[in-house]
DNA sequence: ATCGATCATGCATCTATTGTGCACGGTTAT
DNA sequence: ATAACCGTGCACAATAGATGCATGATCGAT
């Protein structure tokens, strides 16, 4: 089941526990029960003769030894995936399994028609599609459970931009809208300014959330301090405290607003025009495989095509 | 029982096989039964979702896909064993299993000594030594059944001097003497020239066999074609066969001559000095491991005691 | 201090992978 | 034509690997 790779898999199992540093967690991530990954890594210390983990408290930590191998183990993956990818160039040979992860109006919008042409045009291939927030998208690659993911790009804590571990391109840029109840003043106007706004009750995600941060940047951008009234978890749920006068909110252009009542959608002007960068990360290496570039250029087209639909001064 | 190795290990058997090229013989140098090597192919080309073998007469050939991927798997191999080696070093961790392979003489002068040195030193490391010809040591370390291999430098074939696979260390010249019978007219001197002997029957070992190449070197050194008039497989035979009187041959200087009743053996002076070279070879990365760095250390003392015990114009 | 929550691990059990031995079919050489 | 060789498929056996539960250890909260 977990046998794509010429790695071994308990090195990749170590990888992911670097990662998120509990057994639990490492089983949750993995898909292997908490058993089977401490019995993955007892075993990989005594096939490797090292010490890698260290009782920590109730739980257990890499050693300096295990640290290092993990490091060094980022551009050995990169060396496998750039062969294999190499290789499957070179013989025109076709994948079985192809794992796709993203997050959820990128899922609907990007990865459902790629996976439905990859579906027709390589009929045998076994596409899997995984929804997840972009950190765990990274985390599933490296856990080698997906291969492609599109998310969200952000400087997150974890993973930065330049990651050795993995090679990103950027799809398109997806610019912020405000929504406002539609009996709100401003709801006859096509667009606004952050500054126009600055005073309204905003709602917005949970801190730390995935979108939270994109929301602060938007405002730091043009110097406002916006008010936050309400936390919402869904774009639901979001749309449905605007709808409710409750306040405003941003909303990505790629959300469909289908079951909103009482909500308008306004595109934002103004020297602050917040957008999220929206990018497809593969693990470093195979970036040249066939698949892959097929993907990447289905995804393009995609893109280009959601671009192309828009009003030209949003670029 | 084969799982020291952090490569799958069905990659390990198709490099094997890109070596000996049949299933069979793949079989015997890995330890499989032929169908085990069979179904870890097809395995392979499962997962891979490559194809890597083609029928080819009654046997199997490698694809283009197929020898791509062996070689580029060097430098992975290599990245892996170099990983491994810097996490020994860094961490100060004993490895379980340890094996070592030589041909006879090699085996008997240097491995036994250091195989005895680190079951002292190491009391809970396994050591195995494995007696083969160089050749077939080289095999064996690309099948990792062996992690060091002390051999005799050779222009193989098969393996170069600078074989990407391998890291090679010099250790001794082992000059080539020359036993005649003790009644020869030269029997009471201590040196000879290959010319002085040239007119002389010549018992040599099997064309094709290990120290051939280096019976017809030593000879096209100096500008002589000598007369086979015999061939042996042993040294034993071979040095029987010249106490019987039925020529003179070349010895190498660690080969002992123990049994010998009506042998004796001479230096060889001149412009010629026919020697062997011996050489430890460990697989490219793993060099700077700790257990491999101390295994050189041992061999080099104890090829300089062997060195020093000679006459000094043997330099 | 006590109780509960969290985490890792050991054990019994089961499953699935993997290797073996033998037989068979195809191919080449004598 | 016969024999030797090579690879592969199949039934069976052995081993590795995963699961679920129970246990022990640690930390936080009441």
């Amino acid at each position: 089941m977990h046998n794509r790779c010429m790695i071994d898999p308990r090195l990749i199992t170590l990888r992911v526990f670097a990662r998120c540093g509990t057994v639990g967690a490492t089983a949750e991530l993995t898909g292997y029960s908490p058993s089977a990954v401490s019995a993955q890594l007892r075993e990989l210390q005594r096939v490797l003769g090292m010490q890698l983990l260290t009782k920590d408290g109730r739980g257990v930590r890499l050693t300096a030894t295990g640290r290092f191998l993990v490091a060094g183990s980022d551009t050995l993956i990169a060396e496998w995936e750039s062969l294999r990818a190499a290789a499957m160039e070179a013989g025109d040979q076709v994948q079985s399994r192809f794992g796709l992860g993203g997050f959820s109006t990128a899922a609907a919008q990007l990865l459902a028609p790629l996976a439905a042409t990859l579906r027709s045009t390589r009929p045998l291939l076994e596409v899997q599609v995984l929804e997840a927030n972009p950190a765990r998208c990274f985390d599933l690659l490296v856990a080698e459970r997906i291969d492609l993911a599109v998310v969200v790009a952000m400087q997150s804590d974890t993973y930065g931009e330049d990651d050795p571990r993995f090679e990103q391109t950027v799809l398109l840029d997806d610019p912020l809208d405000v929504i406002i109840p539609s009996n709100h003043p401003l709801a006859s106007r096509e667009t606004v300014t952050l500054e126009e706004l600055a005073s309204e009750p905003w709602i917005t995600e949970a801190a730390g959330s995935t979108y939270h941060s994109l929301f602060t940047a938007a405002f730091t951008a043009v110097g406002v301090t916006p008010r936050i009234a309400h936390e919402a978890v869904e774009w639901e749920t979001q749309i449905a405290f605007v709808g409710a006068g409750l306040g405003v909110g941003l909303l990505p252009r790629l959300a469909p607003l289908r079951s909103a009542e009482n909500v308008v959608r306004l595109r934002i002007t103004g020297k602050g025009k917040p957008a999220r960068r929206i990018v497809a990360a593969v693990r470093r290496g195979s970036i040249a495989s066939p698949l892959i570039q097929e993907s990447l250029g289905i995804l393009q087209v995609r893109a280009n095509h959601i671009l192309a639909a828009r009003p030209e001064d949003d670029l």
